[in-house]
DNA sequence: CTCCTTCTATGGCGATCACCATAGTATGTC
DNA sequence: GACATACTATGGTGATCGCCATAGAAGGAG
């Protein structure tokens, strides 16, 4: 039993990219059908649960997505903190760019709307950033930070990523991230007892 | 001609608080009238511009609350970095354990559902991050700190303080506020040349 | 008293919301 | 041919959205 079209896949893409946009509560479900040429017809066909089911599967993508990229900089990184940070810096400035600072946080936006989502999908959520604050700290910990060091310099990386990102949005221009990578260059990921590059 | 009720000044506060607790969109003014015990006939007899001037007039009473806060604990650690981002991160989960993580920030809130926010409003957000951020650079320049180097620190701060918000709602805990002044205090915060207190 | 301002009550505008019931088409397998 | 699965079209549910027109109550000023 194959799927036959790609409709589905394209709901998701679209929810996915809207929700991003203008939130979970702005974005209607004539919006991502109009936008993704989906049918309204088959809607609850695809997803029975409806809006609700749509955000979880398109929150299981971005996390997806956004964690293959975080391993892969700390691939192409190993045992480097400062780089890491600075590459991480790099390619959310570049996302930022490439979409013309529209795009947000998938998690972040729903993370702020939380009394419009249900336990399952919030858990989603809450999941996803400790997924990848604790990718940010295994990488810190084979560069040699101590274990407490480097879930605390994770915790708050990801945190001033997210932040970073909402006022990149605002500011049209990556130099919160610029300000972010320098301060951590200088300081902040530096391996204890190492002096920084600078 | 003096004000006869408090109603008008009820609809403000209880809009600021829903829109920091649910968002813009998903605050409807029905909640907003209910809550503050606002009559309904009124309300475009006092904001004849409707929903935008309630936001405009909320996040400026915001902005400039949280403007002070920041006034104060800098007026309080005169010449201390560290003290000073420590006791910014300490009040700030305060005020989440205060409201039981429920409050998020009105400016990131709004920011991540910049489509439905027309210009003047997107203009207040954007001016509100960077007035604190102006607040804490001149700290820091106050500190010892380049020019240069306190306004990265600062956007870099600011930054970190909207992530952390999110996360801390999220994992319903301040955990993440005392990371952020871990690293702070161990690298971050510290003046050029000048040793952390770690 | 009249007049004006300040504020509120009521009712409804058109639009959109998430959701769903019903029916029908397309493409398989047997 | 029969039959099932995968998918779509249509149309409408009740509720809620922001907004507004009309009317009137309350109170001070002249």
């Amino acid at each position: 039993m194959p799927r036959k079209t790609d409709a589905r896949a394209r709901a998701i893409a679209a929810a996915e990219r809207l929700f991003r946009i203008q939130g979970y509560t702005a974005t209607g479900l004539t919006q991502i059908l109009a936008e993704s040429g989906a049918p309204k017809g088959s809607f609850y066909f695809h997803f029975p649960r409806g809006k609700t089911q749509l955000a979880e599967e398109a929150i299981d993508r971005y996390v997806a997505s956004r964690m293959a990229v975080l391993r892969n900089i700390s691939a192409d990184t190993t045992g480097d903190a400062l780089r890491f940070v600075q590459q991480i810096c790099d390619t959310f400035a570049a996302e930022m760019i490439a979409s013309d600072f529209q795009y947000g946080c998938l998690m972040q936006n729903l993370a702020n709307e939380l009394p419009a989502l249900d336990a399952e999908l919030t858990e989603r959520v809450a999941r996803g950033f400790a997924d990848s604050t604790e990718i940010v700290a295994e990488h810190f910990m084979t560069c040699g930070f101590a274990p407490a060091r480097a879930s605390s310099a994770a915790a708050a990386l990801v945190a001033a990523l997210e932040g970073a990102r909402t006022i990149a949005r605002l500011e049209r221009s990556p130099a919160v991230f610029e300000a972010l990578a320098e301060i951590s260059l200088q300081r902040w990921a530096a391996p204890e007892g190492r002096p920084g590059l600078v």
